[in-house]
DNA sequence: CCCCAAGCTTTTTTT
DNA sequence: AAGCTTGGGG
């Protein structure tokens, strides 16, 4: 055997090894989390290629994010060296589909300058849309259609169809905007996102000939995450494959679990990898369910919660590396709270586990939630990374410049003529915009050579009516600047200079560096990070052009900006984009029911089981040691408002836990504040009877699921006030929560030894029933106190709030600001 | 046409 | 709480 080939399957487990030299037909590998999935698909290409069964360039591997497709380029690259893999295709679908888009743009009916739009940009057209069509937006948000025509694209469903299939109003408006909306993408010379799939799609299904040349091509067709797919995503890799009839049809591979399909709300389904068989009858399924990831106890929490979902294909993964660490679990009474246990156990680990930063992620449902775990750590001084929220490319300043190049490379490119006509401003209101806008509509051209006829009339055309001498001179001016731009990128210019001249030449740095905003510079910032972004990638690809680069930045994702090997850094992100990776410590916290599970997923089985699956997603990141942590009462737009525990909480095993704190201070407050036990007692995990396993989750499991979902509003109460009005209010409270969110409620009696006597974080105040009313902890100071800040400098205390540890002092600082300073972490010294 | 202030929606998750 | 849109005044 080549030596090569040996290198590639060394180590393999039967299952891994058997789907690897697979060969014939279509294959389905059911990978669950950790169980050596990309190496399976690395070494499959590997071995293919070390076996002499296929060229390199009739490999089209599909990843889920840029950054997949990177990785495994390296690991190919170095088990083959870099020439096997250039002619190889190994990215995202919607990568490979600009690809052959752009070079199949005359079957498109395009030009192969076409600008790709974003999920912002949508919206900004279907806003055109309706205001040019007289769609009511109160009734009918431009936003909500631009979602609506995006699920409409991932079934494959054109406009035509949908006005079909429209039965009432809503839908029939709805086909209308889409319509309409697709009129002007394409006279925008522009797609969105879905569109790059669905009109791949449509291409190789009306040309055969390209299709058949495509099919040539690739021989080796492999998916991973096939499990995210959507169906336009299917459909495409079904006509990129052909069928068994055809003659010359592809070897297809997919890659998948059902059990962490996570993008349902992307169009999504879980029924491509469960109906593999039935769509390929002649199919072979491999099962990978040996993990090397996590431990035995992560892995049984995270079956624990899985397996709450019906209807799934039984899976259960193990491992030989034995229990390893309890699970920990945290209840704090406030998402800060919850950071500060988060902070203290950072820290702990590093003292006494040899864990380092960059060893450890948090993870949350929403990016929202990342700001109390922040706020704290900038107070602790622990180093961190968020990964995703506010999209670098989707910051204002970032978004124009890309417009600036967009109208550069595409001067159909609407959108971004008009996002960018006035600004910086140069007097170019909504009126001479709407003038030339009419212009267009009236001769049925794009914006952009509407515009152009404002300085330049077509003979036919004739002049923009409606327009001032002075706006006409400056429009004139613009067209011609953008024109500049264009010279010099058929002149093979850097995409760097092209971007330079740009904001230099439209007075949009000038504009920055004359505000006295104070985000203004970093919006100065920001703009030499995109230069220096142009400026790495023309180093890297000398020969390419501007488009090269717009394409590259278009179809960036959050996770590929995830640097490999941050060693100083604690990561954040949401569990979507945690998906893939793996880490030794693992934060999951917010678990409550209406942060997670989400609150617009209670009422409806589907969305609440894809909740699970997100969970379980969560939980199989972890290697060594898993935490789970829930708030009490978490801010939700403005307001404190109390959540009961996640239910995923209670589908773990009680006994894999090591609670450090099992109930909040109000729960505590209201067990033993009250007569009966009839209210309930919300905070109470199971008590350690409770703690044998699954045969009390079946008894709990109705009573659960029968909860009418949490309606929070009614909830709201601020949470110092609750404190301060005590046991009474705490009662009613209560007796009013039961009914809501039972899914707590009658379980536990007893405190559990953690919550009563754990030192430290845990030890709330009024956490154990004699602890008395809560009394602010003021650490020795008083109102009027003089004290000295870090990094605020000089201050007064003006008041206290909040109680015991959590205790918060408002100070007033000798620049002029007041600060909530919680006096356990803040730098607070007295003077 | 521009600026400012009041008021209103926003929280899923993302290629 | 914050960002964005809308409306009135300059």
């Amino acid at each position: 055997m080549d030596s090569r080939v040996q290198r590639i399957v060394a180590g393999l487990n039967p299952q891994q090894l058997e789907a690897v030299t697979h060969s014939g037909a279509p294959l389905l590998v059911v990978a669950g989390a950790g169980s050596g999935k990309t190496r399976v698909l690395t070494s499959r290409i590997g071995y293919l290629i070390a076996s002499g069964r296929a060229a390199p360039g009739q490999i089209l591997a599909i990843t889920f994010t840029n950054k997949a497709a990177r990785e495994m380029r390296e690991r190919l690259e170095s088990a083959l060296g870099g020439s096997a893999i250039r002619t190889m295709w190994v990215s995202t679908f919607h990568s490979a589909c600009v690809r052959i888009l752009r070079s199949e743009h005359d079957a498109l009916g395009m030009r192969s300058t076409f600008t790709i739009y974003d999920a912002q940009d949508a919206q900004r057209l279907m806003k055109l849309v309706c205001r040019e069509e007289n769609i009511d937006i109160r009734a009918h948000p431009p936003k909500s259609l631009s979602r609506r025509v995006s699920d409409l694209k991932n079934d494959l469903v054109t406009p035509e169809q949908a006005a079909d299939d429209a039965a009432d109003q809503d839908s029939q408006v709805l086909a209308h905007a889409y319509a309409a909306y697709q009129i002007r993408l394409r006279q925008a010379n522009a797609m969105d996102f879905d569109d790059l799939i669905m009109s791949t799609v449509d291409v190789l299904r009306s040309h055969p000939d390209v299709a058949d040349h495509y099919r040539r091509r690739f021989r080796h067709i492999l998916v991973d995450e096939y499990q995210d797919t959507n169906r336009a995503q299917y459909e495409l890799v079904r006509a990129l494959t052909g069928t068994a009839e055809d003659d010359n049809h592809g070897e297809l591979t997919v890659v998948g679990d059902a059990d962490q399909s996570i993008y349902a709300f992307r169009g999504a389904t879980i029924r491509n990898i469960e109906d593999f068989e039935k769509d390929f009858p002649e199919a072979r399924t491999i099962l990978l369910e040996q993990n090397y990831r996590s431990t035995q106890s992560i892995l049984s929490a995270a079956n624990g919660i899985i397996a709450n979902n019906s209807g799934r294909r039984p899976k259960r993964l193990w491992t030989d590396r034995g229990d390893g660490e309890k699970i920990v679990g945290y209840v704090a009474d406030s998402e800060a709270d919850e950071s500060a246990f988060v902070v203290s156990e950072i820290d702990r680990l590093r003292d006494d586990a040899g864990i380092s930063y960059g060893d450890v992620a948090v993870f949350y449902r929403t990016n929202a939630q990342s700001r109390a775990v922040e706020d704290m750590f900038v107070r602790s001084g622990i180093p961190y990374r968020v990964i995703g929220g506010t999209r670098f490319y989707e910051r204002r300043e970032i978004k124009d410049a890309l417009a600036y190049l967009h109208a550069i490379v595409n001067r159909d490119d609407t959108v971004s003529i008009r996002r960018i006509l006035n600004m910086p401003k140069r007097g170019l209101g909504a009126k001479s915009e709407e003038a030339v806008a009419m212009h267009a509509a009236r001769w049925d051209v794009s914006f952009g050579a509407a515009l152009c006829d404002v300085g330049d009339p077509h003979p036919e055309r004739g002049p923009v009516s409606g327009i001032g001498k002075k706006a006409s001179a400056t429009m004139a001016g613009f067209v011609s600047m953008l024109e500049s731009g264009r010279e010099m990128a058929e002149a093979g210019a850097a995409p760097d200079a092209i971007l330079d001249f740009a904001m230099e030449e439209s007075g949009y740095l000038d504009m920055l560096r004359s505000s006295d905003d104070p985000q203004d510079e970093s919006r100065l910032e920001n703009l030499a990070e995109l230069h220096s972004v142009a400026v790495d990638f023309h180093k890297a690809n000398p020969d390419a052009t501007l488009a090269d680069w717009l394409d590259q930045v278009s179809l960036v994702s959050d996770a590929d900006q995830l640097a490999d090997g941050d060693e100083g850094e604690v990561t954040l992100m949401t569990v979507h984009t945690a998906k893939g990776l793996e880490f030794p410590v693992v934060f999951v916290t917010g678990l409550e029911d209406g942060t997670f599970p989400h609150m617009r997923s209670l009422i409806d089985p589907a969305e609440l089981a894809e909740e699970r699956r997100l969970a379980y997603v969560a939980v199989t990141r972890a290697r060594q040691r898993l935490y789970i942590t829930r708030a009490a009462a978490r801010a939700s737009w403005g307001a404190p408002q109390e959540f009961p525990p996640s239910r995923f909480i209670e589908e773990i095993p009680d006994s894999l836990i090591d609670w450090r704190r099992s109930e909040s201070s109000a729960d505590a407050m209201r067990r033993s504040g009250g007569r009966t036990g009839t209210w309930g007692s919300g905070g109470r995990r199971r008590s350690e009877s409770f703690g044998g396993g699954y045969g009390d989750e079946l008894d709990d499991g109705p009573v659960v699921g029968s909860g009418k979902g949490f309606v929070p509003g009614k909830l709201g109460v601020d949470a110092a006030k609750q404190k301060r009005r005590g046991k009474q209010a705490g009662a009613a409270r209560g007796a009013n929560r039961s009914g809501a969110a039972n899914a707590s409620a009658g379980v536990g009696e007893s405190v559990s030894d953690a919550a009563a006597g754990s030192p430290g974080l845990g030890a709330a105040d009024g956490a154990g029933p004699n602890a008395g009313p809560s009394v602010p902890d003021t650490y020795g100071l008083a109102v009027g106190d003089s004290v000295v800040h870090k990094s605020f400098g000089r201050g007064k205390i003006v008041a206290f709030e909040g109680t015991g540890r959590n205790t918060t002092a408002r100070v007033t600082f000798s620049s002029g600001q007041t600060k909530r300073l919680a006096l356990r972490f803040a730098p607070l010294e007295k003077i």
